[in-house]
DNA sequence: GGCAAAAATTAAAGCGCTTTCAAAGAATCG
DNA sequence: CGATTCTTTGAAAGCGCTTTAATTTTTGCC
């Protein structure tokens, strides 16, 4: 494994000249460049990664830490996102650093990963509402990006979609296509998305003068069961939905199989409204009806955030915030009540 | 940020004894480590990890190189997999390192991380037959451990489910049962898996004196809509198959669909078997009869290549070699073909 | 040709840790 | 009690790079 010395040495410089050839310094002569080029090609000389971090300080690295347990990286959101974050930051050369921990020791291994200088930033996914991980890296002062919100008295940087505007939409809709009985499929409210996207159901049907019915409003886990268990419950009702809105493609997969069992005709009998990630793994094709969506491709999160991170990096004392505005996108799902 | 030398000072003893007392060598005494370890609490010492790296030598962290436009994230299986690796290489403070590079930039990419000391070891996901990583990281000699197979002249260290033996119990299992038209909905035949399950197949008929019909081997992406799109070509030709073998779950959940559309009912009309990787995302619940399935979940996979790659590194010069037993698990999908 | 300024190069310090080798202190023993 | 061994600590040399400050070489100009 040739080192800087060796080189330095093979081509007769001092290992200043070829460290700084190799990083284009100007004050280095084109001519030396070129030759030092040649030769760490020919020898073929890598820069150990250990010793350039402990020079420069900087690590070229993000991080992402894990929950044990409650595995994010099943969820085919977080996935999508973290693979298009990935492929951004690869460009920049700069490495993702995984690591997994249980809820309660997250902000603890976060500090240390910030101390230890593993990483220049990092990305903290699916926020709750008070997160002890954003505290403890305002705490630091350690450059990070928030993939949604929180409620923090101080400043953070975050990236989010406008989910309070995409439910309000969605919710309008239906109110204006005549629905009364609109239900609502929620994540867990102690996700700080589901948290604004009930306030902007609730808000769309207080303006309308309805009452928000509890039996039409269910908070659970986005899995394709619970969906389904959840939708079967209300068809079985006394009063059961005209129209739904999903809080995910997963649970609309769910709501749609238990609509499906009952023999109702999305679109007909019921409408249906879901939120899109835009997930490469789950398509809006895959509905025999084309879903009317609020539609918010989760992979560019990933994208913007590798940029925010890098610019966080380079320069920490700001503060970037970024609100991506939501589609909403009308199809074949969606119809005015049936008349009884 | 105080570093080793502050804490030695404050301390009043040299770096080097304050050094062993954190690293837990039995030559400092017991009380000189108690103190060392109260000072390093009270002053929130963290070794710099870059420094350390430096001088040991180690990186404490195992590679992954996801393909770029390719996104193996994405798919279910990896992500599984992968969250079981990252939780287990965790309780060895080992860090996962990720980035994203083109198809044929890959060996090269391995080949930098390698020698640039990035990390101790690599994993190698979804091998092709030749694959020119396994080759890049042969000749250096470097720690690694392939999810699957490949053809390679050299040994090298893998982790694989008994493929084969999994598709001939599955083959054989419907040709006990009288099964004549067995239909394979395979995954794309780059992939090592799916050749060596095509050959399972193959000898499984042969051995039962069944010619192979190309029109009931399907070899394609797997993914829900091409699952459902051949299954339901094949469902409409004239000899449609009297079971079927599905290479995933997601394939098979397309295949679902499509015998669902055309009113058979699975388990009567049809047999359905499928692979499954027990993926926390997609539970052989979902399918409203229970499936037959080969059983081998991929989170094990994660967890005992963690394992594997860690003697690795502590001992590279070894070949370590693990093939999973994988069980047929017969439930309600499968039944003797209908008497026409 | 001589001198100042600009350009190119180098010596050496430093990043923060581990580890080898040496030294000092304590304990053992004849 | 001095010689010997064991235990504990320390000085200092790396690990391989970047970067500051100093030095040498070139260039430009009168």
């Amino acid at each position: 494994m040739t080192n800087l010395k060796t080189l330095a040495d093979h081509l007769g410089l001092s290992q200043a000249t070829v460290s700084r050839a190799l990083n284009g310094y100007e004050t280095v002569s084109a001519r030396t460049r070129e030759r030092v080029a040649a030769a760490a090609q020919e020898l073929n000389y890598r820069p150990n990664t250990a010793a350039r971090r402990l020079a420069t300080g900087r690590a070229d690295a993000v991080g992402i830490i894990l929950t044990a347990n409650r595995n994010m990286l099943i969820d085919p959101h977080f996935a999508d996102f973290l693979a298009g974050m990935t492929r951004r930051l690869a460009e920049a050369e700069i490495d993702v650093v995984m690591t997994s921990a249980p809820q309660d020791a997250q902000a603890s291994v976060f500090r240390r990963y910030a101390e230890t200088g593993k990483v220049d930033g990092f990305v903290v996914s699916a926020p709750k509402q008070h997160d002890p991980r954003v505290e403890a890296l305002l705490d630091l002062s350690f450059p990070f990006v928030v993939h949604g919100q929180c409620a923090s008295d101080r400043p953070y940087s975050f990236y989010d979609i406008d989910n309070y505007g995409a439910f309000r939409q969605a919710t309008d809709l239906l109110l204006q296509l005549g629905h009364r009985r609109i239900a609502f499929l929620n994540g867990t409210p102690d996700a700080m998305f589901a948290i604004d996207r009930l306030r902007a159901y609730r808000d769309a049907l207080g303006a309308a003068g309805l009452p928000d019915d509890p039996r039409l409003l269910v908070q659970v886990p986005m899995t394709e069961e619970t969906g389904y268990a959840e939708m079967q419950a209300m068809l079985a009702s006394d009063a059961p939905p005209t129209g739904i809105i999903c809080s995910s493609m997963i649970l609309a997969m769910g709501a749609q199989r238990a609509i499906r069992d009952v023999g109702l005709a999305i679109g007909r009998d019921i409408s249906v409204i879901s939120h899109d990630d835009g997930l490469s793994s789950l398509k809006t094709e895959n509905f025999s009806v084309p879903l009317t969506v609020t539609r918010a491709p989760i992979r560019r999160a990933g994208l913007e955030i590798a940029d925010m991170l890098q610019r966080l990096v380079a320069e920490p004392d700001q503060v970037l915030r970024h609100l991506e505005p939501v589609d909403l996108i009308v199809r074949g799902s969606t119809a005015p009540p049936p008349v009884k």
